[in-house]
DNA sequence: TATGAATGAGCATTCATTCAT
DNA sequence: AATGAATGAATGCTCATTCAT
């Protein structure tokens, strides 16, 4: 005790706080491993709190809910994914940015595949809807981005609409990743981004539609 | 009673079996908006059975339990569909049906909102199966489309993903309609067709991506 | 209809009557079945009905409620059994009354063990075992044989405890036969009246004891 | 504290522990009092936490359902009885052992009536095996004070068999308890040894049998 | 009489949350 | 701050019993 006090010195009083933040970390990660593999209702906050090798009453200490938790993770686990890619896209001339984004959110979505599970997962049930509320930061990336490339014709398209329609298509890509390990991000990307500068290949439609 | 007994004969013949299939049709209907308006895991057999206007015990005597109601009720309800879009389709040259599927999908799926929610919404949690097997059916029935349309250029294609992505764009689309009224199904089939055509409209891309 | 009736005739009016006791003793032998096979708690109403292939509602047109089917179920069927037993203790002296009933306990357990499990087995729980009132008759009426032969000294032995002694014995007898064929019932008569006349074989016993 | 540490040490470092086994201790007492009144079947598991007082969910903190509190119950009531009996028949020469068990058994009986009522009353039902699960212990020890007993002739006689009889007496000797206060645990025993060693007082019996 | 669909009280079991230590 | 035993509301499910037909 004096020992310790003599070589710490004038961390002292955070000392508290530091370990404060490693349990709530151990929590966090023990929350991604437990609600990816069993989704949110099945997760139960003693697994949780067994995995982060704590008493069940700390994670009280730390988060008010499972679903605050749940929040935090994504929260959390994203932010600094849309900070990366903000930051990528500063430097991206505004026509290309869309192509960068869809580039951008696979590469990340493949590395990160857990909380893109648990993102895409959701806790249903509450209200409509899981999936869609993940959504919402990446349709609202993926409608700036069209903004963006286009400062004329707003009126004509339905933008937000558009957007909706490329995010349904990155998260079937996602989806697709819990089969198969091909085609691998740059591939993926390349694929959905053909698809937007040119439809379908010209053999499976007959442009009669 | 001669005249009804002729005409309703082979599965009517005992009232008993009227009312059993009566309140099976009850309970079915409560379910639908219960799981709609709820979620599968917010949802209680004792809310079903209020709003069905039974006893518990009666939900017991139709369903093995939530699960096989809510299976029960997915395939029903879609049942029905499935056969309108498949006798639809017959009468539709091998080129043209994937535009009639995605039409006739999102002309159902406008018409029954609450069906889609619940099917898209899943019970999923357990092991990202919900949604995914939600669209199973759609998904396939995609896939056989396009294989009809491409009789060459197959091995150049990956078609199960390219029909992943559609089944996206559309269930983005209902998604849509949760919480808008515009486009109908008609101009939102012929966003997505449109884009399937020809890609983003010219301004929004830029050709070098 | 015509037909039966001609030659039915003047049993007309008894008809309904006996088809009743048709069902009842349908309902009486079902039971029989289903209470030796699962022991009363775990036997259904509904198993018995479907067993003897009548409507649930039937049941409570012909029992109060499953304890009475239960109840039933062993007066009815040791009721016969005390009749035969009776009968034939009437032509046998007092003195040999004790290794008659025996016997006959021996005899018509091994040809109905099936009611027999239903009685030991009981319905336990019940304030005190099952067990217990099913041994009542047993027990009475060694009592009453063990008295018969014994005029004199009745007040230096505890003739009813003698008498559970012996019914114990022969309940073990019976459980023995759940396991195992031999020894038929006339051995297995002889074995206890053995030790009843003897005590146990020398060899097993120190006299001291 | 230093001293209680030192003291108590070993398996109960934790006040929590202890705690812990103090409630356990008051589910198994509460679980003793309701399954001897109300035997298996009519025991909820509400009644016990209740006369437990603690809450239902403590039950499931320390048994996984009624069937391991009754096992648990059983195992450990006989389990010191075993001991007991055990370590007093070492002393004994073989030849009288199975005198000083029978003594035992009605000593320990007559002590701890009502874990002997639930032991015997059983969860049963269940496929005829409560009473006679119950006595297997007893059986097995009977039939090896037998054959200590018996170092030839063991050809001759069915042991096991024997074994059954001398443990339906006790049964009885046990459940006559339930009604009657005398005779004692030893005159009880006497009674028995004394049937074993001679049969049945001679005026009762016609040697003739 | 016979039927079997319907009933709902009753019970086992889970799990998020609290709180004394 | 950390702990984990205790809590009890909530829920799924069973089954003896009723009653309209």
């Amino acid at each position: 005790m004096n020992n310790s006090s003599q070589i710490e010195g004038q961390d002292e009083r955070h000392r508290g706080s530091r370990k404060r933040a490693r349990t709530r970390a151990d929590l966090l990660k023990a929350a991604r491993q437990v609600f990816a593999k069993r989704g949110y209702h099945d997760t139960s906050i003693a697994e949780i709190t067994e995995k982060a090798d704590v008493g069940v009453g700390t994670f009280y200490l730390h988060f008010r809910d499972k679903d605050e938790i749940f929040s935090t993770l994504l929260e959390e686990g994203f932010c600094e994914m849309r900070k990366q890619i903000a930051v990528a896209l500063e430097q991206i001339p505004q026509e290309r940015r869309l192509a960068s984004v869809i580039r951008a959110i696979f590469l990340h979505a493949h590395a990160q595949r857990d909380l893109f599970v648990i993102a895409l997962t959701g806790r249903d049930g509450a209200q409509l809807g899981g999936v869609m509320r993940a959504q919402a930061g990446l349709i609202e990336g993926l409608t700036k981005a069209l903004e963006g490339s286009s400062q004329k014709h707003q009126d004509e398209q339905n933008l937000p609409l558009l957007a909706r329609f490329i995010s349904g298509m990155i998260i079937q890509g996602i989806f697709w990743w819990f089969e198969h390990d091909e085609p691998g991000p740059e591939a993926m990307a390349n694929q959905v981004l053909e698809l937007l500068a040119h439809g379908l290949p010209v053999p499976l439609l007959d442009k009669n539609l």
